[in-house]
RNA sequence: AGCGGGAUUGUGUAAAGGUAGCACAGCGGACUCUGACUCCGUAUGUGAGGGUUCGAAUCCUUCUCCCGCUGCCA
């Protein structure tokens, strides 16, 4: 690890367990990313998954990928792909190190039956609402019956809940620990439940399931995992963690650390809501691009480097926090601008009539791909007399400062192409500007003046009226929910707002956009980076220049 | 109120007793064949009180506030 960057405080902690003299001396960090495969991966997952990966990485060592699947009732197949297919999109590989909690449950099963010889855990009868009312309070200790039932007992009952004698509710498997635990978890907690659902892959092999907290300790002793990294919630189950890992017989003994997860403004990051919205329909799917998901961020336009740039950002503390969507949003453009080719599109055309261009006449000129690297090349691009250029380009009356179209004002560039000053407009009935009238210095091919004076208007992009195609510009807001996600009840379906996703008719571009499939209009899209405020109408659009449109101009 | 965590500027994150820094957002300006990018400048912070010390975000102490936890979910 390089002395010069600062640790995060997990850094700080491996870094300690595998010093001389430390808990894990001479051995190879190795973690593991464990989702639960019951939705797919959103930004909040990659918070986890650069933690976990990128710990691994830095210290040379590994990082597992396993499907946390001990709870039948709630996890999908489709799933497991999905997932395995945004973390390789992401960036970050398991080689052959993909396993499945559930691959486990044999051992687990010889485990817990370990437990009940040794007299640490018995089968308990209580009911779900005995349970609950003999779990007592901060005050009151928890009460169990059936914690001294003999051992030999527990070991009949364990064996015929597992040959599926019992119905679920009937028996479950808990640890004797402590009643009067300060932590709940701690009062005996479940470890086995019965379960009669199809397994997505054990079938209908088991009917009783280990529970998180007996589960996942184990898998992480079983795969060499030195360091377990997860979410603050889990700091009161560690107690549980170490327990589990210290009297049942596994080979190793992972250490447990938490951090806070992420929180984006304005950004809902809870699976179970997320799955709400594609469940009920509104949206079209886990990849709506105004989804927070990694498909759906992939679809909007967001790349893998942005992504990992913004992971690495946010950095990592135990203060549950919530970062600006505009850090997410800058990453992006970070990355954008270095790689992103460029295309000329007008998103509210009117017409830009050059009248000192020959009529009928038009000629190709070469507009660079992307300013800031010479090799992605140039591409000729048709221009003629007749041009469409953004509306808000043109001011009859301008505002100070104002450097682009305005009848007498500044000489302009068209990207690529040629300076031309604006000579006035023509107007319907209603005074709506309907085309702007221009002249051009023909000696100005290619953007530079022939006599070297300096140009003091804006560029301008454009595109050839003549052969623009129309095309349907989706934009996707990146953000849809309401920006308190503490008002978040049942009624939260309510605060989306619909016309965040808008559909902008009349959009020209280039004739090389035409050729667009639908899914890759946001690849060319792309080329800008356009995002829609939370209640725009028509919100923030970058596109190839960034511009407010929702405050018209803006200085 | 029982257990467990936490508190540095608008947001997030550094500073292991020695100049409170960085990024995003903001503001002002310069530059520019994208009003982008880039560059320069600028405002705002150690939750509160006490103590130790030449010196405290950091150590001690008292207080305040915030977050999580009573699923046979993960």
């Amino acid at each position: 690890m390089a002395d010069n960057d600062s640790r995060n405080f997990i850094e700080a902690f491996v870094e300690e367990d595998i010093a001389p003299g430390g808990r894990f001396e001479g051995m190879r960090v190795h973690t593991r990313f464990p989702p639960e495969p019951n939705g797919y991966l959103h930004i909040g997952h990659c918070k986890a998954l650069c933690i976990d990966f990128g710990t691994a990485a830095r210290f040379g060592g590994i990082c597992n990928l396993r499907m946390d699947d001990t709870n039948p009732a709630k996890e999908d197949t489709e799933y497991v792909d999905a997932i395995q297919e945004d973390i390789h999109w992401l960036g970050f590989d398991w080689d052959d190190r993909f396993f499945y909690g559930s691959d486990y449950f044999e051992k687990t099963y010889e485990l817990a039956v370990g437990l009940i010889k040794k007299g640490l855990a018995y089968v308990c009868e209580l009911t779900p609402e005995q349970f609950k009312e003999y779990r007592g309070d901060t005050a009151t200790p928890a009460r169990s019956p059936w914690r001294d039932r003999p051992i030999e007992e527990s070991l009949d009952l364990f064996e015929r809940m597992k040959a599926g004698e019992f119905p679920e509710g009937k028996y479950t498997l808990r640890a004797k620990i402590d009643l009067t635990s300060g932590n709940f978890n701690m009062r005996d907690p479940v470890l086995y439940r019965i379960r009669y659902i199809e397994h997505h892959r054990q079938g209908t092999k088991w009917c009783i399931f280990p529970m998180y907290d007996f589960a996942h300790p184990i898998q992480d002793a079983l795969e060499g995992i030195t360091h377990s990294l997860c979410s603050l919630e889990y700091e009161d189950h560690r107690p549980l963690y170490d327990w589990v890992i210290n009297h049942v017989d596994v080979p190793s003994k992972p250490r447990q650390i938490e951090f806070a997860r992420l929180g984006i403004t304005n950004t809902v990051l809870s699976k179970r809501k997320l799955r709400r919205l594609v469940e009920e329909g509104y949206v079209s799917g886990w990849d709506d691009p105004r989804m927070p998901t990694l498909c759906g961020l992939r679809r909007r336009g967001y790349t893998p480097a942005s992504i990992r740039a913004f992971t690495d950002k946010i950095g990592v503390a135990k203060v549950p926090s919530t970062v600006d969507y505009s850090l997410l949003e800058a990453c992006l453009r970070d990355d954008l601008n270095a790689h992103a080719p460029r295309r000329m599109a007008v998103l509210r055309p009117v017409k830009l009539i050059i009248d000192n261009y020959p009529v009928g006449a038009s000629e190709t000129v070469e507009v660079e791909n992307n300013p800031s690297d010479p090799a992605a090349g140039t591409r000729p691009v048709r221009f003629s007399r007749e041009l469409w250029v953004e509306a808000e380009d043109f001011m009859e009356v301008p505002e100070p400062k104002y450097k682009r179209l305005t009848p007498n004002g500044p000489e302009c560039r068209l990207k690529g192409a040629y300076l031309v000053t604006c000579t006035g407009c023509d107007k319907d009935e209603h005074g709506n500007v309907t085309a702007i009238h221009c002249t051009y210095d023909p000696a100005s091919r290619g953007g530079d003046p022939a006599d070297g004076r300096k140009v003091k208007g804006a560029t301008l992009h454009w595109v050839d009226a003549a052969t623009a195609v129309d095309t349907e510009a989706r934009l996707y807001a990146n953000l849809f929910l309401d920006p308190d996600p503490d008002s978040f009840g049942d009624a939260y379906v309510e605060h989306i707002n619909p016309e965040s996703l808008q559909t902008v008719t009349g959009c020209k571009a280039e004739a090389a956009l035409a050729e667009a499939k639908p899914h890759d209009d946001f690849q060319f899209l792309r080329l800008g980076y356009f995002t829609v405020d939370k209640d725009s109408a028509p919100g923030r659009l970058v596109f190839n220049r960034s511009v407010a449109l929702k405050d018209g101009f803006k200085k």
